[in-house]
DNA sequence: CTCAGGACTTGACATCGATCAAACATCATA
DNA sequence: TATGATGTTTGATCGATGTCAAGTCCTGAG
């Protein structure tokens, strides 16, 4: 059984490394907030553990083992997460931090319950996948909403950010996944998008936020 | 904010001191799974934090702020078991284990949301009354088992044990919190008492089992 | 009243996960 | 190509929690 410690590392690694092959060893002690020297050497511990590569001065890769240790970190946290949501009727924008605790404390067999009570979901409520018991998630191919032109129409699928002012800024104004929306326009230079969420105000937001904020084209 | 380590400390010390005034440090010692000298230096630790009071060879007592923290570490286990019975189905002889882990993970925030959910419960799957936000459980007067007369009517209060084994023997009988009973028979002797559970067949247990079921006494 | 054995304490030390400061490597660019 | 910004590694060290073994204290049997 991973420390609480390791399972945060190989599940900043997992997420650092989509995309990149290697991820980074400095954006790795920023996401698990400790200094570079911390993470050089938890690294180091990880690769003798077998649950990673590491290769110095490049970056850190998950092995198989670790890859399958990090998903179920992920599961247990997106769970948490919808389960926080719907159950016990937390706001979206705080079952974050609460999450990150609980993932470590909870078993696989109230796991399961949990899984169960919900349905069996697929994503969480901010529209990420939640992994299989074994197995990797399905990848959608989705479109961050700054790359898309005026008059898309699109569904919102994905935001990731996990910053509660962000979240509830999204929230108030419709933009929360599931949603249906138009994109009024779209303009570069000024840095902006506005879109027109169905059955709500348009909103205006910069080209860095839209960027947090992934959609689904509808065809 | 206590580690999980001083909270479990708290939580036996509290469950220890019932009764006596002082919890003998051997007692300690086992019931948090270390060795002599561990609970020797930990002790010490948490009377250097004001949390408890210690004499050497005598033992320890917490003080006011020890004892605040021990009632919510209990006041979170407590609500956790329940919720894992009522919510998400599990069984009441497995939840303790599970609960030990969560309740050094909760927020407050998720915990009151679960006691809400439940309705402000009292007790919780073993008839052990759950703590208030603040200040201390209310006591009830409660007889053990093995001290009731043959045809005494008595109501199931509390389950003194957290052995799954146990808990099992129990529900399958039928002896859980709430359950009315009548003793048929008492005998020292056989060191057994024969209890019938209403619409229930009889079933008999020794004396130190029936020690560990607190019942009250119908007038 | 004594003293042996069990209970408890002490002190030396191990391990984990973290820190910091300083040495070091890499790379883009002036 | 030299240089500085940026990122990485090393090594000393810390605090929390634990072990173990030796020493001390207390109690009850003789």
């Amino acid at each position: 059984m991973p420390t609480i410690t390791v399972e945060n590392y190989l599940k900043q690694i997992y997420l650092l490394q989509r995309g990149g092959e290697l991820a980074p060893m400095g954006g790795l002690a920023v996401a698990v907030g400790v200094t570079p020297g911390t993470a050089t050497s938890m690294v180091k511990t990880l690769a003798d553990a077998n649950l990673a590569d590491y290769e110095p001065r490049a970056g850190v890769r998950l092995t198989e083992a670790g890859t399958r240790l990090a998903l179920q970190v992920l599961r247990r946290h997106r769970l948490i997460e919808l389960f926080l949501v719907q159950t016990l009727g937390l706001d979206w924008s705080e079952v974050h931090d609460e999450a990150e605790e609980l993932e470590h404390a909870i078993s696989d067999k109230v796991l399961e319950k949990i899984d169960t009570l919900l349905g069996h979901p697929d994503t969480d409520p901010h529209g990420d996948p939640i992994p299989p018991p074994t197995g990797s998630p399905r990848q959608e191919k989705l479109t961050p909403l700054n790359d898309c032109a005026p008059d898309t129409t699109a569904q919102i699928a994905r935001v990731r950010d996990q910053e509660p002012a962000f979240l509830r800024f999204v929230d108030k104004h419709g933009l929360t996944p599931g949603t249906h929306f138009t994109v009024e326009s779209q303009n570069p230079s000024a840095d902006a998008i506005t879109v027109r969420p169905h059955n709500r105000e348009p909103v205006t937001l910069g080209l860095a936020a839209a960027g947090k904020i992934m959609v689904k084209v509808v065809e």
